[in-house]
DNA sequence: AAACGCGCCAACCGCTGTAGA
DNA sequence: TTCTACAGCGGTTGGCGCGTT
């Protein structure tokens, strides 16, 4: 069967709604509901087709609806949501009250899979590899960067203790590497240096984090990083490990998470 | 001040699922 | 069982606003 086009009709129209439409249409439907969608627009004395009626209300005019930005609860509801859903949009705003499948979308792909991209590449590189040691020497790429507590940024009394295996070798080449030094406000590296940043640098931890970590459940359908990581999956070292990306906002997260699961995380410093 | 590029988001398009005849 | 109409869903687009050059 072969639907004919929604707004085929001549006369019918499109774009954006202007303040009157919307109050016809909502004077509409506080009085007589929304039974037909495809009757509603000609009762109404609206020129728009039901689809579009119905789109206008679901998405902006219903009273239930939450404007303005994201809360860091409701973000990471949606990255949890979508690890499980994968794209089934309006069943992940079924999960937040006065939010639209159509804004989680929007927001998914304008904020919250860049972030996720921020570490994808270290993820990726870890998938394909089979040894831990393909992993530990592959370079870190974009503005990727995970550090330890030894960053100058990085100050604070209640920073963990390093790990038991970490050297002050190991230490001191990771500072140097992580200077801010203004080139690259964002990443906190100068752009010379991420060359030569590699997970080489970073003091040797207990393999079985990393592997565990990355490894973990990934049958969710986004290939964007690993579904949720259980303490039993995530075999910790003995003492507190601290990885941390510190791409400002983006990327950090993810680690945030990691920490937390394990359940050694202390409070972290704000940037 | 103008031109340009880019990100955001409201709205559209086309497909699928489902109910009813 | 098949056909039709409709609602709903997810992908995509286009215009607007803002920042940068």
């Amino acid at each position: 069967m072969v639907r004919a086009p929604c707004c085929e009709k001549m006369g019918l129209k499109k774009g954006p709604w202007t303040p009157e439409e919307d109050r016809i249409l909502i004077n509409y439907i506080q009085q007589y509901g929304h039974g037909n969608w495809r009757a509603l627009p000609k009762q109404a004395g609206l020129l728009r087709c039901g689809k579009s009626c119905r789109l206008r209300w679901t998405n902006y005019l219903r009273p239930d609806i939450k404007r303005g930005n994201f809360s860091k609860e409701e973000e990471e509801t949606i990255i949890e949501l979508h690890e499980k859903l994968g794209n089934r949009w309006s069943t992940i705003a079924a999960r937040l009250p006065g939010r639209t499948d159509n804004e989680i979308k929007n927001v998914w792909h304008t904020h919250l899979k860049k972030r996720l991209k921020q570490y994808q590449p270290a993820l990726n590189t870890k998938r394909q590899s089979t040894e831990i040691s393909e992993f530990d020497t592959c370079k870190l790429e974009e503005s990727y960067l995970v550090n330890f507590p030894t960053n100058p940024r990085f100050e604070s009394p209640t920073c963990p203790p390093v790990s038991p295996q970490q050297s002050s070798s190991d230490i001191s080449s990771v500072t140097e590497s992580s200077v801010v030094t203004g080139e690259n406000q964002n990443t906190g590296i100068k752009e010379e240096n991420v060359d030569s940043c590699s997970w080489e640098t970073i003091p040797e931890i207990d393999e079985s984090f990393w592997f565990e970590a990355l490894s973990a459940d990934n049958s969710g359908t986004s290939d964007d990083y690993p579904a949720t990581i259980t303490d039993q999956q995530l075999q910790f070292p003995s003492e507190p490990v601290y990885a941390y990306g510190w791409n400002m906002d983006d990327g950090m997260d993810f680690w945030y998470n990691l920490f937390i699961k394990a359940g050694e995380l202390p409070e972290l410093p704000e940037f």
